[in-house]
Parts: C-alpha cells; sequence; structure tokens
DNA sequence: ACCTGAACACCGTTCAAGT
DNA sequence: ACCTGAACACCGTTCAAGT
C-alpha cells in the first residue's frame, strides 16, 4: 500500500494524491486506507522513510572493506541521487518536511541512515568534529543539486495532464528582449549538463571536506 | 492583497492558506480574490515572485561601486538568507515551485535578478562563462543551506496550532538506544550554529569560485 | 467596477454498520 | 479483521446576480 502511494505519486504528482483516488488505485475505498495509516499527512512521512530504507538496502551504497571515505561517499551521493531522479515527485518532500530533530539533515534523514554514515565516517579514521561536519556539509550538498534537478525535470503532472499544450518549458519562449545581459548569455545558460556538473561539484566537495578532515584530525 | 497573502501564510503556513480563509482576512467572500488572480496556483506564484521582487528593491543587496564581486556575493547572500529566515514559510516554495526554463535556478528566479547578478559578474571582469558557473553553483549553495534552515526552525504551524503539546521538536525525545554512534556523537549533533555555518561554507564556496573565475578567465 | 450566493465537484476524516 | 456508506466540515472554481 505504501508502493502503491509511491507509484501514484511517481505516475501523477502529489497534487493528485487523494485518499479515495488512491483508495481507488487499489480498488478500494478511500476510508480503507485509515486502517494503514493515521493520516495523509503521514502517509507522505511514511513514504519518506520508505525511499530512505530501500535505499539503505542497496548494496550499491553499502561501504564496502576497500572503500576508503571518498569512495563511499560517492557511492552514497550516486545512490541518493538515483533514487532522486527516480522519484522527482517525493524527493521535495524528502527536503522539506518537518524532522523529528533540527540536527537531522536531509536527505539522510533517518537514525538508521545517519548512524550508519557517521559510523562508516569513524571507521574510516575520522575524528568525531570531522564526521559531523562532513554529515552536515554532505546534506546541504544534495540538496542543493538534486531539489534542482527534480524540480527542473519535474513538469508538474498536475498542470501537464489538464493542459499538455502549454510544455513550454524549454524556455525557448521566454521574452528576454529586456534583458541585455541575458540574451548575451541565454545559449551559455542553456547548456547545461546536470550529471557532470554534479560530479564536477562532488569532486569540489570532496576536496574541501579532505581539507576540513586533516584540520578537525 | 499579495501582502495580506504573505502574512497569512508567515503566520499561518501555506498548508492553511485557503481562498475563503485568506477573504476572510480582508473581509471579503473568497470568490472575490478571482478577480486579482487566477487560480490559488498563480496566487503561490505572485507571492514568490514579490519576495524576489522586494528583495532587488533592497539597498543592502544592490552593487556599490566599491564592492568586488566578492562583497557582493556576500550581500546577496545576506539579503536572501533574511528573507528566507523572515518567510520561512515561503522560501521552499522558492526552492522548488515550476520555473518557466530549466536554466532557471533558485533562488536567484526572477528574470531581473538573473540579468542584474550576471551584469554585476562581468562588471568586475568576470569571462562570461565564469558568470554562468557562479550564478549555478551560488544558486545551489544558497538552496542547500537555506532549506534546511527554515525547514529546522518551521514547526509547521498546521501541525503546532492543532496540538501545541507535541512540540518535541528539539528531539531530546528521541530513541537512540539503538544507535550506538549516534548516542556517541548526540552531543556534538546537537550543537549546531547555522550562522556560523552558513558564514563558513560561504567563505568556501568563495574561495572555490575564486579558483573557477581565474580558470575560465 | 467590484462583490456575493448558490452551486458543483471535489477533499480529509469519523464512525456506525456491514461481512 | 477488514471494508463500506453516510455524514460533516471543509476545499477550489464558476457564474449569474446584485450594487
Amino acid at each position: 500500500m505504501l508502493e502503491a502511494a509511491i507509484d501514484f505519486v511517481d505516475r501523477f504528482g502529489i497534487g493528485e494524491l487523494s485518499m479515495r483516488k488512491l483508495g481507488a488505485s487499489l480498488q478500494v475505498e478511500g476510508m480503507a486506507l485509515y486502517r494503514y495509516v493515521r493520516s495523509r499527512d503521514e502517509l507522505l512521512d511514511a513514504m519518506v522513510d520508505r525511499l530512505l530504507d530501500q535505499l539503505y538496502a542497496d548494496p550499491e551504497v553499502l561501504l564496502r572493506p576497500e572503500d576508503d571515505w571518498q569512495a563511499f561517499l560517492r557511492r552514497v551521493a550516486g545512490g541518493i541521487r538515483r533514487m532522486a531522479l527516480e522519484h522527482p515527485q517525493i524527493f521535495p518532500l524528502i527536503a522539506t518536511r518537518h524532522r523529528a530533530a533540527p540536527w537531522i539533515r536531509p536527505p539522510l534523514r533517518s537514525l538508521r541512515w545517519i548512524e550508519g554514515f557517521l559510523a562508516a565516517l569513524l571507521s574510516r579514521g575520522f575524528s568525531e568534529d570531522a564526521a559531523v561536519y562532513t554529515y552536515r556539509a554532505f546534506g546541504s550538498f544534495l540538496v542543493g543539486h538534486l531539489l534542482l534537478e527534480v524540480s527542473a525535470e519535474g513538469v508538474d503532472p498536475v498542470t501537464a495532464a489538464v493542459d499538455p499544450g502549454s510544455a513550454s518549458a524549454d524556455g525557448a519562449s521566454l521574452d528576454l528582449s529586456a534583458f541585455p545581459t541575458l540574451t548575451r548569455l541565454a545559449d551559455r545558460l542553456a547548456v547545461e549538463d546536470l550529471s557532470e556538473e554534479f560530479e564536477h561539484s562532488l569532486g569540489n566537495l570532496l576536496e574541501r571536506l579532505e581539507e576540513a578532515r586533516a584540520r578537525l584530525a
């Protein structure tokens, strides 16, 4: 049923998710869902938790004996990015929904994840300060880069379904005539390879984290 | 009326914003609002635009003759952060709402802002490539750091109003006993000064941007 | 020019009643 | 144990009608 909710949102977007419609997709009246979940709000939280748990179980993000910390961070970053792109409608929830404590930093927002992440760093020789510093910087990095990426491609299916003709999302129709610098740079702005940008920025982050690690050793 | 909507959301949260209630706060039936706005959705977009326009008019974020590019970026970063903290309920919209073109990167997401930002960098000797690179990196940085900050303090007023007793947002009540590393690092995790972290990370970003600027000169 | 009232098709949620 | 039907208090949105 959680899976059904995730599928539903992936397909139609969060705006379309109602208890009644989700029920219908399960051949049941919407009211029946209250057997499994206390409210729609709790359902959204449960979806977020589920995705995080799924990712945690992904062997690709597991710390391997031969991994140094940088390899591990690349592994996790790749896994989170894959998840974000697979569920572009849900990732914003991971970034923005209320957290149980202020020190929980999206997108690694389950206790299990934070535990595993910090333990991995400590096992690779990080000081406690350096591990915490890295946890924070890594989270902000991922949110900053991935939220953007999913909301870029995330043509809100609600609008798209209602009015399939208005897909001017490429911005070709934007009137830049009042903005000379924008006009001048339009070609350069249009060229973006977000995969490449992500890898490049991740490389930068790892360098910066290495400096911090040494400083906080 | 836009102002009223922004006030309303600042006070009660976006979940509480309905056309009828916003109307009531203006001594009018909700249906009257459709004179000024085509839909609730458009209203949210208009609120986002308004905040960005307000910020654009803030003399604190204006490029000054004596500013080098780093001073300018600090100015803008400070202004955006102030805005985010003043409107923690609205900032997530700035980060996540549908954009007119994929190269528009939150939070500097109005054409006016992008124009001004890029022109300022060019005026300080940036190459076109370096200016675009900086625009992108700066946006991701701000979203990554500020979204976090506003959703940390953003005790969702919807929930809070209904159930003022459940304010366990400090996480003191979280059961960490199954997570030894978390338990060990709990004290360190709890200590966070997000202002300081923001300034520190901004400093890092400026260094990295200086390298990129030189490389892309 | 601006607002209201009634209406329509939806919501989330509760709860007694069914099987 | 699990689901349904009816009900309640809401939504966004349209539109004819009022002033």
